[in-house]
DNA sequence: CTACCAGTTCAAGTCGACTTGAGGTCAAGA
DNA sequence: TCTTGACCTCAAGTCGACTTGAACTGGTAG
């Protein structure tokens, strides 16, 4: 197996250096070993920072991350944990199917506001039912 | 038309009145006026509220949603841009999919580590191509 | 052997999106 | 008229996810 220093998995993955460090201080990777004070990575961790990085995307925290997938491939979840996830993420993919709908119509829409179209504003009464449970975390009052 | 105040707007929509003038401060959304100091919103508000939500769970930046929209329903973008946003979101939403059906494998598949099962590993390599812009930009040295 | 330089640590800084706190205002009810 | 209390402004603080900078280390090439 082929040992990959930082520089190269971050040549390879896109992600900064810093952050590679940062998210294995996080433990969400973890690295082989040192050659010196250098760390080592196996390959395995381009595909980790890969899923890391759609994690992300989806809105979901390092933590949650981390939760979900373990830098060993061991998740802390459960697997209805998992499904919990798997299923804010399929109420998330709709919401944003109905923001592009009506990014789309925005476009297309002759209507001089459209907040004064009813077709759009149809659009958003269809799509602001069903939040995922992590948006109403992030709505709660700050307990700092 | 009937004039919302602060807190109405608020106990509505579920969005803190800190929020609501932080919006307005930005141009995302405009008060009708003021009675006293009290500003006052028409009902259309909580639509607008609405869609600021559900662009902010899909990534999107304030920036970025006041030009999609407009606080007065007139979007800073022309056309193609917004059906950029759209093919954004369209690859938002593949990559989802892509990553929720990764959640649900590693939540059934009894392989001790997901990393090492092949399924899983040719999931995350279907996923990871096609990032969308907004990613890149995030992806870019800080340019402080 | 020594210099080089990619890589290291640790603390501090940055950025976006709010939140919090202190002190002020004013329409409305007693 | 006087007092509330909801709302106001403005500055400063917070949080997550990194980034940056300064000072240091240690294989490797010359």
């Amino acid at each position: 197996m082929k040992f990959l220093d930082i520089s190269e998995v971050s040549k390879q993955t896109g992600v900064a250096a810093s952050a590679i460090r940062h998210y294995e201080e996080k433990g969400l990777i973890t690295s082989l070993g040192r050659r010196g004070l250098k760390r080592l990575f196996a390959a395995g961790v381009l595909d980790q920072l890969a899923l890391i990085s759609l994690g992300r995307d989806a809105g979901f925290s390092l933590d949650e991350i981390r939760d979900m997938f373990g830098a060993d491939g061991l998740p802390a979840l459960s697997r209805a944990g998992l499904h919990l996830k798997a299923d804010d993420l399929d109420r998330q993919i709709e919401r944003l199917s109905g923001l592009r709908d009506m990014i789309r119509h925005v476009a297309d829409c002759p209507a001089p506001s459209h907040m004064e179209c009813p077709k759009f504003r149809q659009l958003i009464r269809i799509s602001t039912r069903r939040k995922r449970s992590r948006q109403e975390k992030r709505a709660l009052p700050g307990r700092s």
